[in-house]
DNA sequence: GCCACAATAAACAAAC
DNA sequence: CGTTTGTTTATTGTGG
């Protein structure tokens, strides 16, 4: 039988904890805060915090935009649902993007970025946003061609009504203009901003910093202040955007690359390819209404999208009244137009930018280097690597290093310059965020890591399962199913780059869960100590999670019942500081049903079995696992291992480099850079 | 608000 | 003596 420690009865569950000691512990928050645990919360909080700093109007203004944006989002999304895409452009460029349909079609209007990216794999992660900004940005050209075509009837309407009005010297004007304009796609860019630190656009570290440093500095308080003045009470404002409205008549495509070539230089798909049917449908827009049969593009689901509106309408009449009378042709509506053009321009632009980042991105974490189709096939890990990877290494763990981890270089990042890069580009897990990243969510660990095996591996991207969960895993993917605690480290540090940074608080983690749960048991071996894995004694803890209790799975089922698509969006515009996000949209729950052969599958598969090591692991039954585990007499540590001389060749079947590289951050890296 | 759970932090001891 | 390993306790955040 297993010989347990003594500590293994001692377990209690200190059920009644009296909070007596609560004083004696004050010296030790103190002290941590002060120096360690700074970098991570402190970032995170400055990053909200340094949008929050302004004063009303600039608040004001951002939340209009992000109303803005979010209309952009739905419009998308309800047109995707009602299958109205028109799906040419999309087509040609990306021509299948395998995200399941059910995913695509929902939206959490709850879910953080942190939530999806624990429902979602990263591989469906990276195909949805790719899916979503090649919808995004044929939507963007549909609407923003429509918008054009508004506000230019709407400011020659304007422009006649307005004649008696004396013109103004047409220079100062334009100058005027163009300053506002400028501010406003500064502005835009701020927003954007806030995306892209939302995590909605993950950045590579390195290049995904520059404009994080450079944008922020561009835009101070009193220049949104200006601009917000500007833009609402404005009368001097009004004539500069007839002059402007002029311009935009003659040339509507070319404000859009006005701006446009002057913030992102490589758009090549700009020139708004083939006139898509609803561009031309003349809108008369607010002053003559004869629509589309039922539908407005500002109007659904019974309420007035017009940007910060929200007004609600039973039906298409009774709106078009609406629009008439709040919505007509004054300043202000001519300026919010305005700022929605903004909007969409930089949401188009940033779009672009976003997609060829994230191409760089998928090229270089998933190591097709020069195949340019990262997306058609997300992360196509073929188990072989992991499996060869896990057997080659983990008994013999290659560090010859000390402490890989404590260099903490990921190999992938080449940041690292300061810990404020970081924790501005690799927000959303950064730093001691207390998460939860229980396995409610996820699909079994196992599969789930045999499959972004190299997403995890390079991204710093925090793994979403418990600290016990990867542990068991660590454990199983090993032929002996027992590892030494140092083993177990470096099994973490090898296998997720996220590892490889803040080593104390997680190797504390891990040596804490060992200790804690009954399913980790400790083994007496000749040469010191070996965990092993007490499968019953893990099932019987993992039930409470997810297993046993159809209310998680129903929940987990109703929070993803929306499209994500939208909610990606919404979330990250939700967690860049602005609220009011939470407008349930449309919903199909049919879509939340397909979501649950997700769950369900987490369910199912509580007995994940060790698939990822299939070369030499007989797959067990549970009851097998609880069994005596022999103890391996072999030297299993670190000093003397004679690492295996095959240990490339094992990985022949996989292009990905062995996971001993990880280890060996410091060594030169010869292909890379 | 309570409870359960997980993460985090830290103190501490034994072993190496 | 310093580090590693292992145990334990406390605190905190999250979600039911």
């Amino acid at each position: 039988m297993m010989v347990e420690s003594a500590s293994e009865t001692i377990r209690s569950t200190p059920s009644a904890q009296n909070g007596v000691s609560s004083l004696s512990n004050q010296p030790d928050g103190g002290g941590g805060g002060g120096s360690g645990g700074g970098p991570g919360g402190g970032s995170r909080d400055g990053a909200a915090g340094a949008e929050a700093n302004g004063e009303m109007s600039p608040v004001e203004l951002l939340h209009f935009q992000q109303q803005q944006a979010l209309q952009v989002a739905r419009q998308f999304l309800l047109q995707q649902a009602t299958g109205l895409s028109s799906p040419s452009s999309n087509e040609g460029k990306q021509p299948a993007v395998q995200v399941p349909v059910s995913v695509a079609m929902m939206s959490p209007q709850m879910i953080t970025p942190q939530q999806m990216q624990q429902i979602l794999s990263p591989p469906q992660l990276q195909a949805l946003l790719q899916q979503q900004q090649a919808i995004m940005l044929q939507q963007l050209q549909e609407y923003y061609k429509k918008q054009q075509e508004q506000l230019h009837l709407q400011l020659l309407t304007q422009q006649q009504a307005g004649k008696q009005q004396p013109k103004e010297p047409l220079g100062n004007k334009q100058l005027a203009f163009q300053q506002q304009l400028l501010q406003m796609q500064q502005l835009q860019q701020q927003h954007l901003l806030n995306l892209q630190r939302q995590g909605l656009v993950s950045l590579p570290p390195g290049q995904g910093t520059v404009p994080l440093q450079t944008l922020p500095q561009a835009v101070c308080p009193s220049d949104l202040q200006q601009l917000w003045k500007e833009v609402t009470a404005a009368q001097p404002v009004e004539d500069s955007i007839k002059q402007e409205g002029l311009d935009l008549t003659t040339n509507t495509s070319n404000s859009t690359s006005f701006s446009a070539a002057k913030v992102s230089p490589p758009i090549s798909h700009h020139p708004l390819p083939n006139g898509q049917s609803t561009m031309h449908t003349p809108r008369r827009d607010s002053s003559s209404h004869e629509e589309t049969p039922g539908s407005h593009p500002l109007y659904g689901h019974g309420e007035c999208k017009w940007p910060g509106c929200e007004t609600l309408c039973e039906d298409l009449g009774q709106f078009v009244k609406h629009l008439n009378t709040e919505h007509a042709l004054d300043d202000r509506s001519t300026a919010q137009c305005r700022v929605q053009m903004q909007v969409v321009q930089q949401l188009e632009i940033q779009l672009a930018k976003e997609s060829e980042r994230l191409q760089a991105m998928m090229a270089h974490l998933h190591m097709r280097p020069s195949e340019p189709k990262p997306f058609s096939q997300p992360v196509s890990l073929n188990l072989v690597s992991s499996a060869t990877l896990s057997k080659s290494t983990s008994d013999t763990f290659p560090d010859g290093l000390p402490h890989p981890p404590t260099s903490a270089t990921a190999p992938i990042t080449p940041l690292r310059q300061g810990p404020s890069v970081i924790s501005s580009s690799t927000l959303h897990n950064v730093g001691p965020i207390r998460r939860r990243n229980s396995e409610k969510f996820c699909t079994p660990i196992s599969s789930e890591l045999a499959q972004n095996h190299e997403f995890y591996k390079n991204a710093d991207v925090r793994p979403p399962f418990t600290y016990a969960s990867l542990i068991r895993q660590a454990i199983l993917e090993t032929p002996d199913r027992q590892l030494t605690l140092n083993e177990i480290y470096n099994w973490f540090t090898r296998m997720f780059a996220y590892f490889r940074r803040n080593t104390a608080t997680w190797k504390n983690a891990v040596r804490h869960n060992l200790s804690l749960h009954k399913c980790f048991v400790r083994v007496e071996n000749v040469k010191g100590a070996v965990w092993t894995v007490d499968e019953h004694e893990y099932q019987k803890r993992r039930p409470p999670k997810m297993t046993g209790s159809p209310t998680l799975v129903k929940n987990m089922i109703s929070g993803l019942g929306y499209g994500a698509l939208n909610a990606s969006y919404q979330a990250a515009l939700a967690e860049s500081s602005f609220p009011l996000l939470n407008s349930p949209t449309m919903i199909n729950t049919s879509s939340a049903s397909a979501m649950l052969h997700v769950g369900h599958d987490d369910v199912s598969s509580t007995v994940e079995q060790v698939n990822s090591n299939g070369s030499n692991s007989p797959r067990l039954s549970p009851q097998q696992y609880s069994h005596p585990v022999h103890v391996k007499e072999e030297p299993a540590e670190a000093e003397d291992d004679s690492r295996p001389v095959s240990l490339m060749a094992t990985t022949n079947q996989n292009v990905t480099i062995p996971d001993d590289r990880d280890l060996e951050e410091e060594l030169p890296v010869e292909d890379l850079s």
